[in-house]
DNA sequence: GTAGATACATACATGTACGTATGTATGCTA
DNA sequence: TAGCATACATACGTACATGTATGTATCTAC
């Protein structure tokens, strides 16, 4: 439909409550990335998360239906700003070895925030249970693994990768060491990007050393 | 004074008090360490915990002292059997990249039972947190990143490992890769050993071919 | 301007898990 | 056997976080 009523005017905007609901979002959609990334699902606390973002629980039970849909929302939020900065980006590369490097590389820098370790602490959180946010946590790294997969097949066929196991563990190896390292070197670049390119490296057997390749 | 108390014979002595006491409190850590594994902190339930071993949370309060004491006991439990199984067999390799992979594989081995995800679990949900058990992993944690430190300045010293960024950053990296990789790959094996020695491979940057024998 | 909708704050109800107090049976000691 | 201590179960009180209901001010439409 095209914007009826919506007066985008350039003389003067005062917030609208649809811009004022956008921003109260994004602050809460924040707010909690931050809590659930340090406390985790179970530990965080609603009040905490809205007196964070400037709020009170009302804000938040305006805007989400409850808890379990805040973190739904959450990892969305997370999921999407990943795939505009590291997975489309990466996608630009040539190879397959040259796009799984710049995976690595962009998620270590991507990491970087203090968000995106929402990902790893709700996976570790929900990994053996059977709850709405494990699967939609499974859903989208599934979509990784296999995107990575195809990856190492392809760098197989070419020569660029060498044999080895399947190519479904070798992805699934891949993502956890690259998570694994960087978050254990979180805030310190500029080695978390250089350690987690060697790690990938190290998994897939490639030799890509920044300095002079043979 | 002729009783059978003091005989430890080899026939089957009745349970005395001190052993049942044990048994209980074997029983009740397995069980929390793998509650703790599969749930965290914040999730778990202690009446669970006490079920899955048999026992009420009566058995449990009998044996410690609150919540956070059986996780600390856990911890404990965890890294003094990570240290028999994995950390003194890797001491017995001669060279600092042997001990090295021996830590890598012999981790990975180690996490095929689902206790061992305890640590990273914990990690996670207390990294930020300033809280007792948080600090206690710190602490475990910290003798690790210490010795793969030592370990990686000794083989760049005889040459065996190049040079790169800072020792403890590796340290911090070759850990951080080989707990994601093998929790990533936890009861896929053969495959997560290879893939977990390739990933602290690739973080030392040091080419130890494994593949061939089975 | 009035009426309804929206964006939030405040107050309340409920459930759950923790910690403690108490009860009971069995093992040790004299 | 008496008496106490230990190992555990059961019952209770309490705190805390969630979810809901209600209240209030601002924005929008007629």
């Amino acid at each position: 439909m095209s914007g009826p009523t919506a007066q985008t005017s350039t003389r003067r905007r005062r917030p609208s409550q649809a811009e004022r609901r956008a921003r109260s979002r994004g602050a809460l959609l924040e707010s909690a990335a931050r809590g659930l990334s340090r406390c985790g699902y179970g530990n965080l606390r609603l009040e905490e998360v809205a007196r964070d973002a400037g709020y009170t629980r009302g804000a938040l039970y305006h805007q989400f239906k409850d808890k379990e849909d805040l973190a739904l929302a959450v990892i969305d939020w997370v999921d999407e700003n990943w795939r505009r900065e590291v997975g489309d980006p990466a996608k630009l590369e040539p190879d397959p070895v040259g796009e799984l490097m710049a995976l690595a590389r962009g998620h270590a820098v991507f990491c970087r925030r203090d968000v995106a370790r929402v990902v790893m602490a709700l996976r570790m959180e929900f990994s053996g249970r059977d709850h709405a946010v494990g699967r939609r946590l499974q859903r989208a790294s599934e979509g990784g693994v296999k995107r990575i997969a195809r990856l190492v097949e392809a760098g197989r066929r070419d020569g660029s990768i060498p044999p080895g196991p399947p190519a479904t563990a070798v992805a699934r190896a891949f993502l956890g060491a690259l998570e694994g390292a960087v978050i254990e070197l979180a805030g310190r670049p500029p080695h978390d990007e250089v350690l987690a390119a060697r790690a990938v490296a190290g998994v897939l057997r490639v030799d890509v050393e920044g300095s002079g390749a043979r």
